[in-house]
RNA sequence: GCCCAGGUGGCGGAAUGGUAUACGCUGCGGCCUUAAAAGCCGCUGCCAGUAAUGGCUUGCGAGUUCGAGUCUCGCCCUGGGCACCA
């Protein structure tokens, strides 16, 4: 018999599908449609990682499975090209970015056609094509004309290494999440999109989502919603501020989610950077206060929030007054006040807030206990943040901790010195970058007019092809140095003006790419509105987790912005994410190439096949769970598909077509069947493969079968292992391909066997299985199971006080004591 | 410190509160072969036993239940995330 060979066979029908155009979706509105979509690759010089070959075979065997289904499926795929990576390879190897991406592409398109991914091709997309930056930098106008993107000099995080400003959801642990160097704060000219004016609508839009709940959680957090008030403490008039602060009755706003602890405040403290520093920092502290705040300035980022490091902090000699009791309280410089979060001033409640109690204890501040865990028993160990009554509050004493809340919130906006505050740990997003390989920002800066945009008709501002695009550590995009780029005419006065030379975060293009590829070769619009109103959102989305805050959070900001413009009616991109786990080295460690563990998908191709690829990427485990390559393992699913290969074929010539029997081979079929279809709709894909292989151990025990046996056992195998199922499927005399072909069904009392097997139990111990005609009474089964030998020498060790019998499942002696 | 996920044979893992260890890998024995590879057949959680069978077993300890890997409570460990966020 001619044996299983995947090098033949599989380009063969690689070329097939393609020519004959099987994964192209029809803009069909007859069928229900399914927009089933995969986190495009980021075209590296390395190539295809097993890790892309994991989650594209999982969103193919989707793709495959829902057209099979009847679903009008839209599986595209695309190319993430802009980037740091492609630029400093461009820059090592002395070759155009553009240039080198072409080739990257290139490579990366032939290894994912060759795993037999069902991508239509006709809607591939480029970020870094013009004819698709054009609307990248058309949606920026837009955000732009929206107030959403403004121009401001701030401190930002600065990578040494990539020579570039970060925003701060790619900074990990104080490093450049690309390099791993240590970010510094640097003051610089930015673009910045106003993310933050959507906080609440991406943390609100989160509940109607299905999605991992721990990537929920990640966004929630990243967002960081707390609920408090804002409380204006007054300078004291008494204190020795110098006179011209004091002339205008100067005030420090804190921020606070605890008001109720208000009588226990005995301090205030202010960031470093907070502006009232200098001005109310009396001459006797003023040496001090400058020395630690010059200090300050010198840490790094990582050396000031490592909350392990002693407090520190200065007396800035002046004091505010308490609102309620109005006594004075000194106010302190300290760094562990973040001048970015809330209003960069606290006040500092020692007996219930860890930082403050032991800033306290360091410099003898008091503590003023105010919550007593249970009323009368004042004595809690300090500092204490668990529920309680309020004590030493004046008169709210005796108060729960959210009636006192209320209490002293309503008596300090009576005396208009409070106001309820939501505030947020996300920032506002910086998006411009001082690099080349990026979207030129379509902004034009004119000494008479100001920032004025590009005109739609003038998009895309074309990257201007160069030779020296390294950057300049400067601040400044190497663009600034291409004067006739820079310089152009004014789009509102005869003037010359300068174009903005700053380049769009990685992120940009990746933000709305879903909504090109329903339309992808439009020129009047970035898709028509039709398009997108028939395909969004994505029904199933899958990408990896590192993402959970960088990607999937910008692309929901655009798309909200999006529709606050009227561009689009969607409000949230992504139904249904399923995030992929990572594949490790053999070694257990996180593939390399310094640790020489990388496993090379070509390698992999060219020595079992594509189908043996698939099929073992996803049998490894769970599709989210991380996992060693094990290259055993891999030799068992390709004995698999070899041993599928013989079965078939020596079945194929004595099987006849004949109707439907029900026999044991029938329900095992059907039962696969079922089973495949709810562990593919469940993402549970190594479990769906081991239902393939069960029914195959039965399989190629038998003589002989049906010719629809073998049929519907190729059809549901095939979304896993499309080509060999193909190659099958055609010598089985099929003239259309298995694409075409509907996916099989079930019948539920087909499964329902005549006979079962039943576990009798004693005293919940498993004694003895019968077997048992389905429809016969309880009463016949306690019978028989009472007549097994084993069964009785338990039961005759005592009483029955009860019989449990769950019908098709089992039955229970209990005994009685 | 806080939040999330997880802990099941030698290994990857499977199990709507109902026969724990499916499926695969490894290992062992056998067939085929001059031999090896490949392939095929059988066995393979641990302990005792020739066997029938019995006992034990899902990180640890308790609880609910006729019955718990699964539910509840308390701990331990591993992985991931957040972190002077007031």
């Amino acid at each position: 018999m001619e044996s299983y060979n995947p090098q033949v066979l599989e380009p063969k029908w690689q070329q097939y599908w393609l020519d004959n155009r099987l994964f192209a979706a029809a803009d069909d509105t007859h069928k229900k449609k399914m927009y089933v979509l995969d986190m495009f690759p980021y075209p590296s010089g390395d190539g295809l990682h097993v890790g892309h070959a994991k989650i594209y075979t999982a969103s193919d065997i989707v793709a495959r499975y829902l057209r099979m289904k009847g679903f009008n499926v839209l599986h595209p795929t695309g190319w993430d090209a802009f980037g740091l990576p492609t630029e400093n390879s461009a820059i090592k190897l002395g070759i155009h970015p553009a240039e080198l991406t072409k080739r990257n592409v290139a490579r990366f398109r032939q290894q994912m056609q060759r795993l037999g991914l069902s991508y239509d091709w006709e809607r591939e997309i480029n970020t870094t094509d013009p004819q698709y930056y054009k609307w990248t930098q058309w949606i920026f106008l837009r955000l732009y004309k929206m107030g959403l993107a403004y121009e401001a000099t701030v401190p930002i995080n600065w990578c040494p290494s990539c020579l570039t400003g970060l925003a701060n959801e790619e900074v990990v642990d104080g490093k450049c999440e690309r390099c791993g160097t240590a970010v510094e704060q640097r003051p610089l000219r930015q673009w910045m999109l106003r993310i933050t004016r959507y906080a609440d609508q991406l943390l609100q839009g989160l509940g109607g989502l299905d999605w991992p709940q721990f990537i929920i959680e990640l966004q929630q957090n990243w967002i960081g919603r707390s609920e408090g008030a804002e409380i204006i403490f007054t300078l004291d008039q008494s204190s020795a501020v110098n006179p011209q602060a004091m002339a205008e009755k100067l005030t420090i706003k804190v921020f606070t989610t605890r008001p109720e602890t208000i009588y226990g405040a005995t301090y205030v403290v202010v960031a470093p950077e907070h502006p009232l520093v200098g001005v109310i920092t009396t001459p006797q502290q003023r040496e001090a206060v400058t020395t630690y705040v010059a200090q300050t300035k010198q840490r790094t980022e990582v050396e000031r929030t490592d909350v392990t490091k002693e407090k520190t902090g200065v007396f800035t000699g002046a004091y505010v007054l308490h609102p309620l009791t109005h006594e004075p309280l000194p106010v302190w410089v300290a760094d562990y006040v973040l001048l970015a979060y809330g209003t960069g001033a606290i006040m500092a409640v020692p007996a219930h807030d860890e930082r403050d109690f032991a800033f306290a204890t360091k410099y003898n501040l008091p503590i003023v206990q105010v919550i007593s865990p249970v009323l009368g028993k004042d004595q809690a160990e300090l500092p204490y943040s668990g529920d309680g009554v309020l004590i030493n509050s004046d008169q709210s004493d005796g108060q729960e901790v959210a009636a006192g809340r209320q209490m002293i919130m309503g008596l300090l906006q009576q005396r208009a010195v409070a106001q309820k505050a939501v505030i947020y740990k996300l920032r506002d997003w910086v998006f411009s970058r001082q690099r080349y390989w990026g979207e030129p920002i379509p902004l034009i800066h004119c000494k008479k007019c100001g920032v004025v945009p590009v005109p739609e008709k003038d998009l895309p501002v074309e990257l201007p092809p160069i030779d020296t695009y390294q950057p300049t550590g400067t601040g400044e995009s190497p663009l600034a140095a291409i004067e006739s780029w820079v310089q152009v005419k004014c789009p509102t006065c005869p003037n010359i003006a300068r174009r903005e030379t700053n380049t769009m975060p990685q992120w940009a293009g990746s933000s709305w790419y879903f909504l090109r590829y329903t339309d992808p070769h439009n020129k009047q619009a970035l898709a028509a509105p039709e398009k997108m109103q028939w395909w969004l959102p994505v029904d199933v989305y899958m990408g990896g987790a590192e993402h959970a805050v960088l990607h999937l959070l910008y692309a929901r900001f655009w798309i909200k912005a999006l529709r606050d413009a009227g561009v689009i009616s969607l409000t949230e991109p992504f139904s249904r994410l399923r995030s992929v786990g990572l594949v490790m080295g053999e070694d257990g460690q996180k593939m390399s190439k310094s640790r020489g563990n990388v496993v090379n998908p070509d390698e992999v191709v060219a020595q079992y096949g594509a189908d043996t690829l698939r099929l073992y990427a996803m049998f490894m485990g769970p599709f989210s769970a991380s996992g060693a390559w094990n290259t055993g393992s891999i030799a068992g699913v390709h004995r698999f598909l070899k041993r599928v290969w013989q079965t078939v074929l020596r079945l194929a010539e004595n099987s006849e077509p004949g109707p439907e029997t029900t026999t044991d081979l029938e329900v095992l079929l059907q039962q696969t069947i079922k089973r495949v279809s709810e562990n593919t709709e469940n993402f549970k894909f190594n479990t769906a493969i081991a239902a393939l292989m069960e029914f195959h151990n039965f399989l190629e025990k038998q003589p002989h079968v049906s010719r629809s046996v073998l049929e519907r056992f190729i059809l549901v195998l095939s979304p896993y292992a499309p080509y060999i199922s193909e190659e099958l499927w055609q010598r089985l005399g099929q003239k259309q391909s298995v694409l075409k072909t509907a996916w099989p069904g079930w019948k539920e009392q087909v499964l329902q066997p005549a006979v079962i097997k039943l576990p009798v139990q004693v005293n919940g111990k498993l004694r003895a299985t019968i077997e048992v005609a389905a429809a016969v009474s309880e009463e016949h089964i306690v019978q028989a199971a009472q007549q097994q030998l084993n069964v009785a020498r338990y039961l005759s060790q005592g009483t029955v006080a009860r019989v449990v019998y769950v019908p098709g499942r089992l039955l229970n002696f209990v005994l009685k004591e």
